[in-house]
DNA sequence: AATGAATGAGACTTCATTCAT
DNA sequence: CATGAATGAAGTCTCATTCAT
C-alpha cells in the first residue's frame, strides 16, 4: 500500500518542518530577544498552533540550545580540520577568521542568538555550550602559540591576544545588519591585516606620546566625579 | 511643621536612596539579565517594598534608560573634551581607548547592561540612546580620519576601521569578569598597539599565502552542507 | 479477499489487544493516578501510537469505566451466588469476605483504581457504578440481617455494622503493597474473627473505663483550638 | 500615626484570609479531587483573582501540603499526649479512636484530601508526611502492644492488628457524607467494641464451618475465569 | 515615605481527542 | 489497522504596575 521509503518520507517531512520552526524562531529571537519572544509568536510566525509547536520543539529552551548547536558544531568541526591542515601560521589564522566570519555573515541571526542569549541556557545545555566555546577558543590560542614560536606574535599574555582576536570578530554581529555589503574574505583580510601586523609589531614605546597622554589623562580625571575615580 | 531646608534635605535623601536603588538594579540586571530580573527582586535587594520602589524608579524601563545614561553621558562628555584637546593622532586615539575602557573596567555592571540590553529600550529612550551612540561613534571616526590624513591609517573604508576599533574594545565586557588583573592603561596600550600598528601597515598582499588559503578554503567548503553554502 | 472466519479472527485479535491495553492502563492508573496518567503514557506502555489507541479504547473515561466493571461484575456475580448458597451465617459472611479479598489481593491494581478513582466517573457510568456498589453493599447487609435474627449480630444500626465490615476490608488496598505475604484465606479469617466475635458481643458498658475516658477527653479538649472545638 | 499592634493586625488579616483560602481549597479538593480542581476554581470560590491567590498560597502543591499538616499535626500531638496518659489499655485505645474520629468527623473535608490525595505530594512534603503517618501508626501499635502484654490482644501479627484498627477508622471518610447523624463518642464506642472484643477472642477454630466454607469456595472458584484463578 | 494587597494579562506547557493518509 | 500531525482549551504560575491606607 505504502510506497517504499514512505516511512523515511514522513520523518523527512517532520524534519523539514522542524527545521522551519527553528528558522522562524531564530529570526524572532534575534529580532526581539529570547525573553521577549513568546512561544505564541513563534507559533503564529510558523503557522502552527501552540500545541503543534511543542510537537516539534520540546520546549522553548531546547529550541535555544539547538540554535546554539547549529552554529557551534560546524565551527568546531572546521576549527579541528584547520588545526590539522599543513599551512603556515598566517594562513591558518586567516582561515580561522574566515571560518568564524562565514558563520557570522551567513548565519547572522543564529550568531546573534548565540552570542547574545547564551546566558539564558540552563543546566546541561549550558555546561555543554560553555565547554564547546572553550574548545573553540583553545583552537585560536593554539594557532597564536604557533605564531609566537615563530616570532610573529609579540605578546606576553597569549590569553589576552586570543581574546583580542575574538573581540575583533565576535562583536561584528552587533552592527552587521547595517553593512550587508561585506564579504567573508574581504572582512577576514581586513581583520587579519590589523591583527597580524599589529600583534607582530614591537610592544609600543609610548615615548613620543608620553606628554600628550599625561595631559589627556589629567583632562579626563578632571571631568570625573571624585566618588567615581576613587572606586 | 517642617523646618526650613527640610525640603532640600528630603530631596537629598530621596536622591541618595534613588541612586542606591539603581545601583542594586544594575547589579541584578548584569547578573541575571534585564528580562529575567523582576521588580520584586530589585525591591528585595534594595530593602524596599514593591510600592516604595515605584516611588523611586517610575518604571522598570525608566530604570534601564537611566542605567544607559549613566555610562553614555560621561563617555560623550569625555570624548568631546578629547576632541578639542591639542594632541597627536596616536595619543588622541589612545586617550579615547582609555576613556572607553575606564567605563568598561570601572563600571563593568553598567556596561554589561548598556551593551547587552539596549535593544530592550523602547520609544523615546531608544531613539535618544541610539543618537548618543552614534555621536560617540562619530568621535572615533573623526579621530581616525585625522590619522588617515596623516597616512597613519591605511583604510579605504573608514567606517569599517571605526567598527573594528570599537569591536576590539566593546566586546571586552563579555569576558572581563574572568580577568580582573587588567588595568585601563595596560589594556588600552595593548589594544592600541595592535590597532594602530595594524591599521598603519600596507594592506596585505596575500601573495605568499595564496596557495595555503586556497587549500584551506577548499577544505572548509567540503565540510559544509551544500544547502548552506548556496545561501 | 478475506478467508471465511477471518472476521472472527480479527475480532479475537482485537479483543486480545484491547484487554492488553486495559491491563496496561490499570497498572499506570494505579501507580500514578488516573488524572496524572496521560493517554500518551498508555500508548507508549502498550506499544501503540495515540491514534491506534483510540481504536481500542474509545476514550480515557471509557477505559476507567471498563476497569470498574472488571472488578465490580465478578464481585456481584459471586455475591449473588453466595446469597443463594445454603450455609450458616458465619460461613456466608466469611465467604463474602474471601470473595472481596480475592479481588483486593489478586487484582490489586484494579481495586486501587476502583476504590480510589471512582469519583472521576461522570454521567452514565457513574450512575451505573453507584448502583452496582449499592447492590453489593446490600448483599452484605442482607447477610448481617440474617446474623441479627440469630442473635449473632448485636447492633442497633445494621447499616453501620455493614459499613464497619466494609471499612475493615476495603481500606486494605491502601497498604497491601507492603504486605505481599498475606493470603486471602488468612486475611479473611483474621478480619472475620475480629468482626464476628466483636459484633456478637454485648454492647460495651464502659463503666470500668468511665473515669479514664473522662480524664482523656479533658486532655484532648485542652489541646484543641477553641475555635475548632466550637464547630 | 499607626495604632499599636497595627503591624500585627496586618499580619492577622493576611493570616485570616490565607486560612479562608485554604478552607475554600479543602472544600473543592474534597468535592472534585485535587487534580481536577483548577487554581482558577479556587480563586473564583475565594473571590480572589489568580494573581492574588498566589500571594497567599505559594503553589497548588504547597496548599495540599498545608492541608495535610492541618490534620496530621493535631493528630500527632494528641496521640503523644495520650501515650503519656496513665490510663488502662482499653481506655487508651478508645481515646485514640476518639481522637482520630474527631478529625474525621469534624474535619471531614480535610481528611478526605488527606487520605485520598496524599500520593500527589512530591518531594520533601511527601517524605515529611510519610514520616508523620508512620509515627502515628506507631502510636497505635504501641497501644496494642500494651494490650498484648495484658492478654487483651490475641494476635500473632501485631502489625496486621494495627492495620485492621486503622482500616476500621480510616475508611469512614468515604461514606461519612451520608451519615451525618453520627457522633465521635458513639462511633468510637461502636468501633472499639467490635475491635476490642474481637481481638480479645481466641483465634477462631473454623471447625463448625469447615464444610460450609469448602462448598462455598468451590462455588466461587467455579465462577472464576480459569485464567484469573491461575494468577 | 512606605506598604501590603490586588490585578489581569500573558508566560510556558500539557493533554484528550480527531483525522487524513 | 495504524500512524503522525494537528488542535485548542485549559493547566499552573509570574510579573509590572497600581492604590488605599
Amino acid at each position: 500500500m505504502s510506497t517504499p521509503g514512505s516511512e523515511r518520507a514522513k520523518t523527512m517531512r517532520y524534519h523539514r518542518k522542524r527545521e522551519h520552526v527553528i528558522d522562524v524562531a531564530v529570526e524572532l529571537f534575534s529580532k526581539n530577544g529570547y525573553a521577549s519572544t513568546g512561544v505564541a509568536d513563534i507559533g503564529d510566525a510558523a503557522g502552527l498552533a501552540r500545541g503543534a509547536l511543542y510537537y516539534y520543539i520540546g520546549s522553548k529552551e531546547a529550541l535555544l540550545a539547538e540554535i546554539h548547536d547549529r552554529v557551534m558544531d560546524p565551527l568546531l568541526t572546521e576549527a579541528a580540520a584547520l588545526a590539522s591542515l599543513e599551512v603556515g601560521f598566517r594562513a591558518r589564522l586567516r582561515l580561522l577568521s574566515e571560518s568564524l566570519l562565514w558563520q557570522i555573515l551567513h548565519r547572522r541571526d543564529h550568531v546573534w542568538v548565540f552570542l547574545h542569549e547564551y546566558q539564558q541556557l540552563q543546566g546541561e545545555p549550558r555546561t555543554l555550550f560553555r565547554a564547546k566555546r572553550q574548545r573553540f577558543e583553545q583552537r585560536v590560542r593554539d594557532a597564536l602559540a604557533e605564531g609566537q614560536e615563530q616570532g610573529l606574535v609579540q605578546a606576553e599574555d597569549l590569553e589576552l591576544a586570543t581574546l583580542a582576536f575574538l573581540n575583533l570578530h565576535n562583536y561584528t554581529y552587533q552592527w552587521l545588519g547595517g553593512r550587508r555589503d561585506l564579504t567573508v574574505e574581504g572582512l577576514a583580510a581586513f581583520y587579519c591585516r590589523i591583527f597580524l601586523d599589529g600583534i607582530a609589531s614591537a610592544p609600543a614605546d609610548a615615548g613620543d606620546d608620553a606628554d600628550d597622554l599625561a595631559r589627556g589623562r589629567a583632562l579626563l580625571e578632571s571631568l570625573r566625579d571624585p566618588a567615581d575615580v576613587a572606586s
